[in-house]
RNA sequence: GCCAGUGUGGUGAAAUCGGUAGACACGAUGGACUCAAAAUCCAUUGCCGUUAAAAGCGUGUCGGUUCGAGUCCGACCACUGGUACCA
């Protein structure tokens, strides 16, 4: 036996193996390399000047493990890194304390990249991207043009969401409640020019395109309602008077029977149209007036009443029931869905069923089944027509084929799905983004910069404060704004606006295939090579943006034939967020948030790796925990101290090979099942039986240490050198397990009487049934419970129990 | 409101197929070692009960299916996230 082996220092062999690893790059891809490929993404981070937060930790640690599980496998993995670094927060930071967000963005990223180094993950570090580079954010631009080229982008005048104290401009999932996303002041209506990339014309191959990829039923469901599909017809009404026709869509055509009135949203152009006709054009204007003063706050918050006006002097004619019907206007209809009017159903659908009860509307029952004086019938299983002329007695499945015919023969409506997701407002008015390649020309309007000039650089200036018009800093610096018109040679002005922060993400996954590619922003084989993404990790908070988003942009690529696989992601995961220990989100104001890199300098990376995978169901929140720390230390310093009582033998040892065997299979499988929390429970069930035991091989210990690796390298490597090996891990062969060493010799059997439990028994593995039952009955236990009663029943499950039933 | 998810000890959580509820870990209590502390080791630890046991109770609530339910079905309650009148 070895002699008394201290408890290992962290400190020091930590960045011993982290030296080793960055320096030898042993876990560089190599492009075109004979081994098979696997590409592992993470969302790459925001590098904000906090620096790492434990959620970083556990959202990259699932793919570590599974890393350096894989190279052990003989794959060639891509495990990149990278930096999402334009963005506000930046930018604020910057202005505050007068530094160009240039000089942050490099210190953050400095910060960032030694701590995860601190971490010990094993990135690719040789391919890191930041989207904050000229030679990366030209082929966003690049990208951004082929998409104008073919009539993606389009600039529109509409109101948007401004944020007078941050002076940006928001999309609507940045101002939600009303709310600036960054500084939580209130969101005004401001009128803008707004660029805008058409992804609802991928809405139908967004939506088709995610049978291909592989994620929880959760992920699946909310992309599924964020592009929202629904099916259902046009319909056209005319006017009375027949100068007009009022076009709605409706996904209940076969309710047409009862529509007994009409609502179009404030803004639909019928009102300027016929404005001649209206009587009532006066109160109508000031409903108008109003809907547009409303922000977004106001209209969720203060309007849950219904409210609207009949518009005097303009009736519509139902084109089934031939009876004319009145037209309102609301803003509970809106312009931007479908035709921005509606034909109104009262009897079943519940917002036309308020707003007639309000308004002292006919209400029609054309749907059998429920009880329309008490409230809107909307079941469309077991409904069945009724006062619908020809529909009578279908049900409401077969009345939309009918009614569809019907439209289509009559030429009255067509049948048609919409979407409910709308096109992308693509443009900031800030200083640190992408700056969006237009030049506004007096002769020739609007021109795209030409590809060969690209990239047009964010100018290094000292003032990138905010106007105070709403308008984009770059807008006062002339340096950048004069320009020569690429058509004409004329003095011109270039845009001003800036991307959004969602821009460079949105292919960032390509260019990890070849980050250094001048030519194009990737090549076609090393895209070839590396192929789709294997699996992709990342947050909930991001399923609905960022992945429809990047899904989208690689779609609009393949179409162009510039990438080889339509979908990017074969897979794709989400972690669960850690809280704060209140169980509150961690949050500055709250003073909850823990800091990854005390937990790292105090205990070591390989505890806090090994402890947050242990914390939880990795797909599950869960609140951080402080004293749970030491745990995970405690099991790495049992493993560490299994060195004292090595016996030098090629074996396991005998009372130890069953476990092992056991621990191979169940970690294996754990990390695949991303069930990290068991896999690290396996390894301790391990590590504590081999200390229980009285000696253990080097075979036992090597085998512990090579299952432990993908958890706690630092300390894997250095119990592995200690054995006498030279070489890496990384090298050695993930190791196997024998299916016939994993059988129990013996097992626990329960009793139960009536189902529950009154005795149990151990008995060899496989032991017969009448054996079992033989057994059951003789139990004294048994046969005081029975009390001279002959079971009815007997129900036997082998190695599992028996069941009296009396 | 709608959609999705989650409710299990003092705490974080386990529990492939419906078959021993609470693995593993934290904490707590008692003990060993120590002048003492830390570290380590041993024992106990769902509730109730008991000298000890037995019995009884127990996976948000109420009901159902089954020999047997944390797991399946129905109704409800609570919490978390997403969304905002999408026709």
């Amino acid at each position: 036996m070895s002699a008394f082996v201290p408890s290992f220092n962290h400190k020091i062999i930590e960045k011993k193996w982290q030296d080793q690893w960055y320096e030898s790059g042993v876990f560089n891809a190599k492009d075109f390399d004979q081994r098979p490929k696997y590409y592992n993404l993470v969302e790459f981070p925001y590098p904000s000047g906090a620096g790492m937060h434990v959620g970083h930790i556990r959202a990259y640690s699932s793919l570590e493990v599974l890393s350096r599980k894989r190279r052990m496998e003989g794959y060639n993995v891509l495990f990149p890194i990278g930096f999402d670094a334009f963005g506000l927060p930046t930018e604020n930071y910057a202005i505050k304390n007068k530094v160009h967000p240039r000089i942050v963005t490099d210190n953050n990223i400095k910060v960032f990249t030694e701590q995860l180094k601190a971490a010990g993950f094993s990135f690719d570090f040789s391919r890191v991207v930041d989207t904050t580079q000229p030679d990366y954010y030209r082929w966003t631009q690049w990208i951004f043009l082929k998409m104008y080229d073919q009539g993606l982008v389009y600039r529109s005048k509409t109101f948007v969401n401004f944020c007078p104290d941050c002076k940006v401009v928001l999309s609507n999932e940045e101002s939600q409640g009303g709310e600036c996303d960054r500084c939580g002041n209130e969101v005004v209506q401001l009128k803008k020019d707004v660029w805008f990339l058409k992804i609802t014309e991928y809405a139908a191959k967004l939506l088709d395109g995610l049978k291909d990829l592989e994620s929880s039923s959760r992920i699946h469901t909310e992309q599924e309602n964020w592009i929202g599909k629904s099916e259902g017809a046009f319909i056209t009404f005319p006017i009375a008077d027949n100068s007009h026709t009022l076009s709605v869509f409706t996904t209940r055509p076969d309710t047409i029977f009862g529509a007994t009135f009409m609502v179009i949203a404030p803004e639909h152009p019928i009102i300027d149209e016929k404005a001649s006709q209206i009587k009532n054009l006066d109160e109508i204007r000031q409903y108008q007036e109003a809907t547009k003063r409303k922000t977004e706050f106001e209209r969720i918050q203060l309007n849950k009443d219904k409210t609207g006006i009949k518009i005097e002097g303009l009736d519509a004619i139902n084109p089934l029931t031939k009876k004319p019907i009145p037209i309102f206007i609301s803003d509970y209809v809106v312009i931007t869905y479908g035709t921005g009017a509606i034909m109104a159903v009262p009897g079943h659908d519940e917002r036309d069923y308020e707003f007639a009860k309000k308004y002292q509307l006919p209400i029609i029952e054309v749907i059998s089944g429920g009880d329309i004086t008490e409230a809107a019938y909307t079941n469309t299983e077991s409904g069945m027509l009724v006062n619908s002329g020809f529909m009578n007695g279908l049900s409401v499945e077969l009345a939309k084929q009918s009614i569809i015919d019907y439209l289509v023969k009559t030429g009255i409506g067509t049948a048609s799905v919409q979407f409910k997701m709308k096109d992308w407002a693509f443009n900031r008015q800030r200083y640190w983004g992408e700056p969006i390649p237009i030049i506004y020309c007096e002769d020739c309007g609007v021109v795209p910069v030409p590809y060969e000039d690209l990239p047009v650089t964010l100018p290094m200036v000292e003032h990138f404060e905010p106007t105070e018009t709403g308008e984009s800093p770059l807008a006062g610096i002339e340096a950048f704004t004069r320009c020569v018109c690429p058509k004409c040679q004329k003095p011109a002005r270039r845009e001003t606006d800036t991307m959004p922060q969602w821009a460079g993400s949105s292919w960032y996954f390509l260019r990890y295939m070849d980050p250094f590619n001048k030519h194009e922003f990737a090549s076609k084989e090393k895209m070839h090579y590396w192929g789709k993404i294997d699996w992709y990790n990342g947050g909930m908070e991001h399923v609905t943006r960022h992945l429809i988003y990047s899904r989208f942009w690689n779609q609009f690529l393949y179409d162009q034939g510039l990438v080889v696989h339509q979908e990017p992601y074969k897979k794709r995961t989400a972690q669960g967020l850690i809280l704060g220990e209140d169980g509150e989100k961690m949050s500055k104001s709250r003073g909850n948030i823990v800091n990854p890199m005390e937990i790292i300098d105090e205990f070591g990376a390989d505890t806090l790796r090994v402890f947050i995978l242990f914390i939880g169901d990795y797909e599950m929140p869960t609140p951080w925990n402080s004293a749970g720390v030491k745990g995970a230390r405690r099991f790495l310093d049992k493993l560490w101290r299994l060195q004292e009582k090595l016996v030098k033998k090629d074996q396991f040892t005998p009372s130890l090979e069953n476990i092992i065997h056991k621990t191979i299979k169940g970690v294996g499988e754990d990390i695949e099942a991303m069930k990290f929390n068991t896999a690290v429970s396996k390894l301790m069930i391990a590590v504590n039986e081999a200390t229980a035991s009285s000696e253990i091989t080097d075979k036992d210990l090597e085998t512990l240490v090579l299952l432990t690796y993908p958890f706690a390298p630092h300390i894997s490597e250095e119990i592995w050198s200690n054995l006498g090996h030279s070489d890496s891990i990384v090298l050695h062969p993930w190791p196997v397990y024998d299916v016939s060493k994993l059988i129990e010799k013996q097992v626990e059997i329960v009793i139960n009487i009536n189902g529950k439990i009154r005795d149990r028994m151990i008995v060899d593995f496989n032991t017969n049934e009448e054996t079992l039952i033989d057994l059951a009955l003789s139990s004294k236990k048994v046969v005081d419970h029975l009390a001279g009663q002959k079971p009815k029943k007997i129900i036997v499950i082998p190695n599992k129990l028996v069941n009296l039933v009396i």
